[in-house]
DNA sequence: GTTATATATATCAGATTGATATATCGTCAA
DNA sequence: TTGACGATATATCAATCTGATATATATAAC
């Protein structure tokens, strides 16, 4: 799937900033999918030659400039072609290419080549964050003022996808805290 | 964390080919962390050069030369040193960088672009590979004939992360299961 | 008063991917 | 039997992506 396709779909839900758009892939969405600035600058970019985005520029008052991106009909077409044309690559190889790195992981699987008061430290560290990261997903109520981010995160999908991951964080804690002193004494 | 540092991480559990590192990345660690061979290969060598990793060529009847990386004892070292610099940079900053992108997760998320019977067929397909895996990390037996891989296998760590990875797949599994009416028809 | 954080866009060196090339062997089907 | 396909094995590279940095302002904390 490209970058392209992943603003189209989160502009599907409302228009939003670049800036929006990486919030909500470092914020609720964070364990599906991340994006760095260099990566959605310029997709948004190139969709506006494309002419499968728009965007306002808004200058405020001794604010930086906005500049807020809606979908185009053109846009919705092509984001509807676009996801076919994945899943039916998806059914057809049976491979969806999901790309991860999880350092932290990793960092436990050679955990043996660490002091075991760092061990400790580390997985102490991990289970505050997995809390945090639980009440953002697992919080129903408004986020802010104006809060544009609504129709996103009230959609069959999101739930669905928001319980899933709520229900997986879960039992990953209840996991670590339950065998974690299998990694130190 | 370093493409090197993963490297030398799984050559502590004896030596291995570039070949093999990609095998491990692509089948048990999947969910956890993967490379290219255009990563591995550099990295074997630039840690060659700094002797680090050494190999043995061994040319194989009417087969491909293998080289087999192994850790030498400066290459120990560093792993401690720079798996001990990366705990603490977790610690600091409480952010380990994990970097995901699940192509799937984002098709779920954006179905409502697609025609009900493509999302029933994603997901019966995301089924049957998520059995197959579950299969792949819970077998416990021996992999092949000549079995190196045992030791990655057998140590406390791995067997706490794939405990941890078939709990929390068997729980996708079972929420999928159970939700997925939410998105089709 | 200064340090830090949030909002907001943008760029770029360096790292990574996904595809491709090369070479051999075994297997499965037409 | 021949051709296609997949596994073993290394290697390279264009296109893409990351992580850091730059710029600018407001607000909150210390």
């Amino acid at each position: 799937m490209q970058t392209d396709t992943i603003c189209l779909g989160l502009l599907m839900s409302g228009p939003k900033t670049g800036y929006a758009i990486k919030g909500i892939l470092s914020g609720p969405l964070n364990q599906i999918y991340n994006l760095s600035f260099g990566s959605i600058y310029p997709a948004l970019g190139k969709l506006t030659r494309e002419k499968l985005v728009t965007f306002k520029q808004q200058s405020q008052d001794k604010k930086p400039d906005r500049k807020i991106y809606s979908i185009t009909k053109k846009g919705i077409n092509h984001l509807k072609e676009a996801l076919l044309q994945d899943a039916g690559n998806y059914i057809r190889s049976g491979n969806y290419g999901d790309q991860i790195k999880s350092e932290y992981a990793m960092l436990l699987l050679f955990s043996e080549a660490l002091p075991d008061e760092t061990v400790k430290l580390i997985i102490d560290e991990r289970i505050l964050y997995i809390k945090q990261f639980l009440n953002l997903i697992t919080y129903e109520g408004p986020l802010s003022e104006e809060d544009n981010l609504q129709p996103l995160r009230r959609s069959p999908q999101a739930k669905f996808m928001r319980g899933l991951m709520s229900e997986v964080i879960q039992t990953a804690l209840d996991y670590i805290e339950k065998n974690r002193k299998k990694l130190h004494g």
